[in-house]
DNA sequence: TTGACATATTCCCATATGGGTATATTGTTT
DNA sequence: AAACAATATACCCATATGGGAATATGTCAA
Protein backbone atom coordinates (compact mmCIF):
# COMPACT_ATOMS: atom_id res chain seq x y z
CA UNK A 1 0.00 0.00 0.00
CA UNK A 2 1.08 3.39 -0.21
CA UNK A 3 0.50 7.06 1.69
CA UNK A 4 -3.14 7.43 3.23
CA UNK A 5 -4.67 9.06 1.20
CA UNK A 6 -4.99 13.04 1.69
CA UNK A 7 -8.77 13.42 1.64
CA UNK A 8 -8.76 11.20 4.59
CA UNK A 9 -8.02 13.95 7.65
CA UNK A 10 -7.57 17.39 8.20
CA UNK A 11 -3.66 16.28 9.27
CA UNK A 12 -2.83 15.62 5.46
CA UNK A 13 -4.90 18.33 4.28
CA UNK A 14 -3.24 20.78 5.86
CA UNK A 15 0.27 19.57 5.17
CA UNK A 16 0.10 21.33 1.81
CA UNK A 17 1.28 24.91 2.32
CA UNK A 18 -0.90 25.84 -0.48
CA UNK A 19 -3.97 24.52 1.44
CA UNK A 20 -2.55 26.72 4.45
CA UNK A 21 -3.03 29.83 2.71
CA UNK A 22 -5.49 29.36 1.43
CA UNK A 23 -7.57 28.65 4.61
CA UNK A 24 -5.60 31.47 6.19
CA UNK A 25 -7.04 33.43 3.24
CA UNK A 26 -10.93 31.94 3.71
CA UNK A 27 -10.54 32.28 7.46
CA UNK A 28 -12.18 35.84 8.07
CA UNK A 29 -14.57 36.06 4.89
CA UNK A 30 -16.13 34.05 2.33
CA UNK A 31 -14.67 34.42 -1.18
CA UNK A 32 -15.29 33.48 -4.82
CA UNK A 33 -13.01 31.46 -6.55
CA UNK A 34 -11.50 33.82 -8.35
CA UNK A 35 -10.31 35.93 -5.70
CA UNK A 36 -7.93 33.38 -4.60
CA UNK A 37 -6.58 32.65 -7.52
CA UNK A 38 -5.96 36.43 -7.60
CA UNK A 39 -4.52 36.60 -4.39
CA UNK A 40 -2.55 33.57 -4.03
CA UNK A 41 -1.34 33.77 -8.12
CA UNK A 42 -2.13 30.17 -8.54
CA UNK A 43 -3.70 28.91 -11.53
CA UNK A 44 -7.45 28.16 -11.40
CA UNK A 45 -7.55 24.43 -11.62
CA UNK A 46 -4.83 24.30 -8.56
CA UNK A 47 -7.09 26.04 -6.67
CA UNK A 48 -10.14 24.19 -7.37
CA UNK A 49 -8.51 21.12 -6.64
CA UNK A 50 -7.17 22.61 -3.50
CA UNK A 51 -10.63 23.32 -2.72
CA UNK A 52 -12.04 20.23 -3.38
CA UNK A 53 -9.79 18.34 -1.00
CA UNK A 54 -10.23 21.08 1.95
CA UNK A 55 -14.10 20.64 1.64
CA UNK A 56 -13.80 17.00 1.53
CA UNK A 57 -12.19 16.96 4.70
CA UNK A 58 -14.76 19.92 6.22
CA UNK A 59 -12.09 22.03 6.42
CA UNK A 60 -13.91 25.00 4.25
CA UNK A 61 -17.75 25.72 3.45
CA UNK A 62 -19.24 26.11 0.23
CA UNK A 63 -22.44 28.68 -0.54
CA UNK A 64 -23.32 28.69 -4.18
CA UNK A 65 -24.01 32.83 -5.20
CA UNK A 66 -25.13 32.97 -8.91
CA UNK A 67 -22.39 31.55 -10.87
CA UNK A 68 -20.12 32.13 -8.45
CA UNK A 69 -19.02 29.86 -5.60
CA UNK A 70 -17.96 31.87 -2.06
CA UNK A 71 -16.24 29.18 0.07
CA UNK A 72 -14.75 29.95 3.99
CA UNK A 73 -12.96 28.24 6.47
CA UNK A 74 -14.36 26.27 9.11
CA UNK A 75 -12.31 26.90 11.70
CA UNK A 76 -14.13 24.16 14.12
CA UNK A 77 -12.29 21.65 11.63
CA UNK A 78 -9.32 22.67 12.70
CA UNK A 79 -9.51 22.27 16.65
CA UNK A 80 -8.64 18.97 17.09
CA UNK A 81 -5.23 19.61 15.40
CA UNK A 82 -5.24 22.34 17.96
CA UNK A 83 -5.89 19.87 20.43
CA UNK A 84 -3.78 17.26 19.24
CA UNK A 85 -0.59 19.89 19.42
CA UNK A 86 -1.83 20.93 22.83
CA UNK A 87 -1.49 17.63 23.95
CA UNK A 88 2.56 18.05 23.96
CA UNK A 89 2.02 21.64 26.16
CA UNK A 90 3.26 20.71 29.18
CA UNK A 91 6.34 18.82 27.49
CA UNK A 92 7.63 21.83 25.70
CA UNK A 93 6.97 23.89 29.30
CA UNK A 94 9.14 21.22 30.85
CA UNK A 95 12.12 21.52 27.85
CA UNK A 96 11.76 25.42 28.76
CA UNK A 97 12.57 24.54 32.36
CA UNK A 98 15.30 22.62 31.48
CA UNK A 99 17.07 24.95 29.44
CA UNK A 100 16.34 27.52 32.33
CA UNK A 101 17.47 26.09 34.64
CA UNK A 102 20.83 24.75 32.60
CA UNK A 103 21.41 28.77 31.65
CA UNK A 104 21.14 29.65 35.17
CA UNK A 105 23.28 26.67 36.65
CA UNK A 106 26.08 28.03 33.74
CA UNK A 107 25.26 31.40 34.58
CA UNK A 108 26.42 30.88 38.32
CA UNK A 109 29.20 28.77 37.15
CA UNK A 110 30.98 31.76 35.17
CA UNK A 111 32.92 34.76 36.53
CA UNK A 112 31.01 37.34 38.45
CA UNK A 113 32.25 39.88 35.88
CA UNK A 114 31.19 38.03 32.83
CA UNK A 115 28.17 37.61 34.14
CA UNK A 116 27.14 41.17 34.20
CA UNK A 117 28.14 41.92 31.27
CA UNK A 118 25.42 38.76 30.23
CA UNK A 119 22.98 40.50 32.02
CA UNK A 120 23.73 44.32 30.37
CA UNK A 121 22.89 41.61 27.12
CA UNK A 122 19.66 40.44 28.06
CA UNK A 123 18.77 44.11 28.90
CA UNK A 124 18.51 45.67 25.69
CA UNK B 1 6.45 18.56 -9.73
CA UNK B 2 4.80 16.21 -7.19
CA UNK B 3 4.11 17.02 -3.40
CA UNK B 4 6.52 18.59 -1.15
CA UNK B 5 8.81 15.85 0.57
CA UNK B 6 7.62 14.63 3.79
CA UNK B 7 11.07 16.04 5.37
CA UNK B 8 10.12 19.57 4.30
CA UNK B 9 8.57 20.71 8.22
CA UNK B 10 6.39 19.34 10.94
CA UNK B 11 3.66 19.49 8.91
CA UNK B 12 4.15 16.80 6.99
CA UNK B 13 6.06 14.73 9.08
CA UNK B 14 3.06 14.78 11.53
CA UNK B 15 0.20 13.87 8.58
CA UNK B 16 1.23 10.43 8.73
CA UNK B 17 -0.97 8.46 11.64
CA UNK B 18 1.61 5.88 12.68
CA UNK B 19 4.48 8.85 13.38
CA UNK B 20 1.82 10.97 15.63
CA UNK B 21 1.88 7.70 17.77
CA UNK B 22 4.94 7.36 17.75
CA UNK B 23 5.65 11.17 18.86
CA UNK B 24 2.69 10.26 21.66
CA UNK B 25 4.83 7.14 23.05
CA UNK B 26 7.74 9.08 23.04
CA UNK B 27 6.30 12.64 24.78
CA UNK B 28 7.15 11.40 28.38
CA UNK B 29 10.06 9.34 28.32
CA UNK B 30 12.92 8.53 26.06
CA UNK B 31 12.94 4.90 24.66
CA UNK B 32 14.84 2.35 22.35
CA UNK B 33 13.36 1.38 19.43
CA UNK B 34 12.80 -2.01 20.39
CA UNK B 35 10.13 -0.65 23.05
CA UNK B 36 8.68 1.12 20.40
CA UNK B 37 8.30 -1.50 17.72
CA UNK B 38 7.09 -3.59 20.47
CA UNK B 39 4.31 -0.68 21.94
CA UNK B 40 3.34 0.03 18.26
CA UNK B 41 3.35 -3.63 16.63
CA UNK B 42 4.75 -2.00 13.56
CA UNK B 43 7.93 -3.81 11.46
CA UNK B 44 10.98 -2.63 13.09
CA UNK B 45 12.11 -1.11 9.45
CA UNK B 46 9.16 0.54 8.94
CA UNK B 47 9.61 2.27 12.51
CA UNK B 48 13.04 2.97 11.85
CA UNK B 49 11.81 5.04 8.76
CA UNK B 50 9.13 7.07 10.33
CA UNK B 51 12.17 7.57 13.24
CA UNK B 52 14.72 8.69 10.52
CA UNK B 53 11.67 11.46 9.09
CA UNK B 54 10.75 12.66 12.38
CA UNK B 55 14.22 13.18 13.41
CA UNK B 56 15.14 14.86 10.07
CA UNK B 57 12.72 17.62 10.73
CA UNK B 58 13.77 17.89 14.56
CA UNK B 59 10.85 16.43 16.23
CA UNK B 60 11.96 13.92 17.64
CA UNK B 61 16.09 13.95 19.40
CA UNK B 62 18.47 10.59 19.70
CA UNK B 63 20.79 9.54 21.86
CA UNK B 64 23.13 6.28 21.84
CA UNK B 65 23.85 4.22 24.49
CA UNK B 66 25.57 1.37 24.07
CA UNK B 67 24.44 -0.75 21.14
CA UNK B 68 20.43 1.06 21.33
CA UNK B 69 19.66 4.50 20.38
CA UNK B 70 17.13 6.03 22.73
CA UNK B 71 14.81 8.48 20.81
CA UNK B 72 12.19 11.06 22.83
CA UNK B 73 9.87 14.02 21.17
CA UNK B 74 11.21 16.90 20.90
CA UNK B 75 7.99 18.53 22.08
CA UNK B 76 8.87 22.17 21.41
CA UNK B 77 9.37 21.02 17.47
CA UNK B 78 5.40 21.09 17.81
CA UNK B 79 4.70 24.22 19.26
CA UNK B 80 4.44 25.95 15.70
CA UNK B 81 1.71 23.67 14.31
CA UNK B 82 -0.28 24.27 17.79
CA UNK B 83 0.40 28.02 17.11
CA UNK B 84 -0.93 27.96 13.44
CA UNK B 85 -4.01 26.34 14.57
CA UNK B 86 -4.12 28.54 17.48
CA UNK B 87 -4.54 31.48 15.03
CA UNK B 88 -8.17 30.54 13.73
CA UNK B 89 -9.00 30.06 17.02
CA UNK B 90 -11.01 33.10 17.60
CA UNK B 91 -12.66 31.78 14.22
CA UNK B 92 -14.03 28.55 15.89
CA UNK B 93 -15.34 31.02 18.35
CA UNK B 94 -17.57 33.26 16.36
CA UNK B 95 -18.72 30.23 15.05
CA UNK B 96 -19.71 28.68 17.97
CA UNK B 97 -21.29 31.69 19.16
CA UNK B 98 -23.45 31.97 16.05
CA UNK B 99 -24.46 28.54 16.80
CA UNK B 100 -25.36 29.24 20.17
CA UNK B 101 -27.20 32.29 18.92
CA UNK B 102 -29.24 30.19 16.75
CA UNK B 103 -30.30 26.95 18.98
CA UNK B 104 -31.67 29.99 21.17
CA UNK B 105 -33.49 31.65 18.58
CA UNK B 106 -34.85 28.31 17.36
CA UNK B 107 -35.98 27.46 21.37
CA UNK B 108 -37.88 31.42 21.62
CA UNK B 109 -39.63 30.24 18.52
CA UNK B 110 -40.54 26.59 19.54
CA UNK B 111 -43.71 26.01 22.33
CA UNK B 112 -43.08 26.10 25.67
CA UNK B 113 -43.93 22.52 26.01
CA UNK B 114 -41.71 21.20 23.49
CA UNK B 115 -39.00 23.78 25.35
CA UNK B 116 -39.28 21.86 28.57
CA UNK B 117 -39.05 18.66 27.13
CA UNK B 118 -35.90 19.36 25.15
CA UNK B 119 -34.61 20.37 27.88
CA UNK B 120 -35.02 17.28 29.52
CA UNK B 121 -33.67 15.10 26.53
CA UNK B 122 -30.51 17.39 27.31
CA UNK B 123 -30.36 16.30 30.96
CA UNK B 124 -29.79 12.87 30.43
C1' DT C 1 -30.40 30.50 -28.40
C1' DT C 2 -25.88 32.12 -28.38
C1' DG C 3 -22.07 33.87 -25.91
C1' DA C 4 -19.34 35.18 -22.14
C1' DC C 5 -18.10 34.18 -17.40
C1' DA C 6 -16.89 31.30 -13.19
C1' DT C 7 -15.53 26.81 -11.67
C1' DA C 8 -14.81 22.04 -11.86
C1' DT C 9 -13.01 17.94 -13.99
C1' DT C 10 -10.07 15.06 -16.87
C1' DC C 11 -5.62 13.49 -18.60
C1' DC C 12 -0.89 12.86 -18.43
C1' DC C 13 3.46 12.98 -16.02
C1' DA C 14 7.27 13.16 -12.61
C1' DT C 15 7.97 12.15 -8.11
C1' DA C 16 7.46 11.07 -3.15
C1' DT C 17 5.54 7.80 -0.25
C1' DG C 18 4.96 3.63 2.87
C1' DG C 19 5.09 -1.27 3.08
C1' DG C 20 7.70 -5.63 2.82
C1' DT C 21 11.86 -8.26 2.63
C1' DA C 22 16.63 -8.76 2.69
C1' DT C 23 20.84 -6.96 4.06
C1' DA C 24 24.26 -3.72 5.98
C1' DT C 25 26.09 -1.47 10.09
C1' DT C 26 27.59 -0.85 14.62
C1' DG C 27 28.35 -2.20 19.35
C1' DT C 28 28.58 -6.16 22.74
C1' DT C 29 29.67 -10.41 24.66
C1' DT C 30 32.09 -14.72 24.88
C1' DA D 1 37.79 -13.24 16.18
C1' DA D 2 33.09 -14.92 16.05
C1' DA D 3 28.46 -14.97 17.08
C1' DC D 4 24.85 -12.02 18.48
C1' DA D 5 21.86 -8.11 19.40
C1' DA D 6 19.83 -3.55 18.03
C1' DT D 7 19.13 -0.46 14.26
C1' DA D 8 19.50 1.48 9.89
C1' DT D 9 19.49 1.07 4.69
C1' DA D 10 18.67 -0.55 0.18
C1' DC D 11 15.50 -2.23 -3.10
C1' DC D 12 11.26 -3.03 -5.31
C1' DC D 13 6.42 -2.05 -5.85
C1' DA D 14 1.71 -0.03 -5.88
C1' DT D 15 -0.32 4.13 -5.29
C1' DA D 16 -1.40 9.01 -4.26
C1' DT D 17 0.16 13.38 -5.17
C1' DG D 18 0.45 18.18 -7.42
C1' DG D 19 1.31 20.63 -11.57
C1' DG D 20 0.06 21.94 -16.37
C1' DA D 21 -2.98 22.11 -20.25
C1' DA D 22 -7.25 21.29 -22.28
C1' DT D 23 -11.94 20.73 -21.73
C1' DA D 24 -16.47 20.08 -19.48
C1' DT D 25 -20.24 22.07 -16.68
C1' DG D 26 -23.20 25.40 -15.12
C1' DT D 27 -25.03 30.14 -14.96
C1' DC D 28 -26.18 34.62 -16.42
C1' DA D 29 -26.90 38.15 -20.14
C1' DA D 30 -28.20 39.91 -24.70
Amino acid sequence: MARASTTSDAFNAVAEPRRREILSYLAGAERPVGEIVAALGLPQPSISKHLRVLHDVGLVRMRCQGRQKLYRTNAAAIRPLHEWAGTFERYWQHQLDRVKELAEATVRRSSPDLNSAQMKDKEK
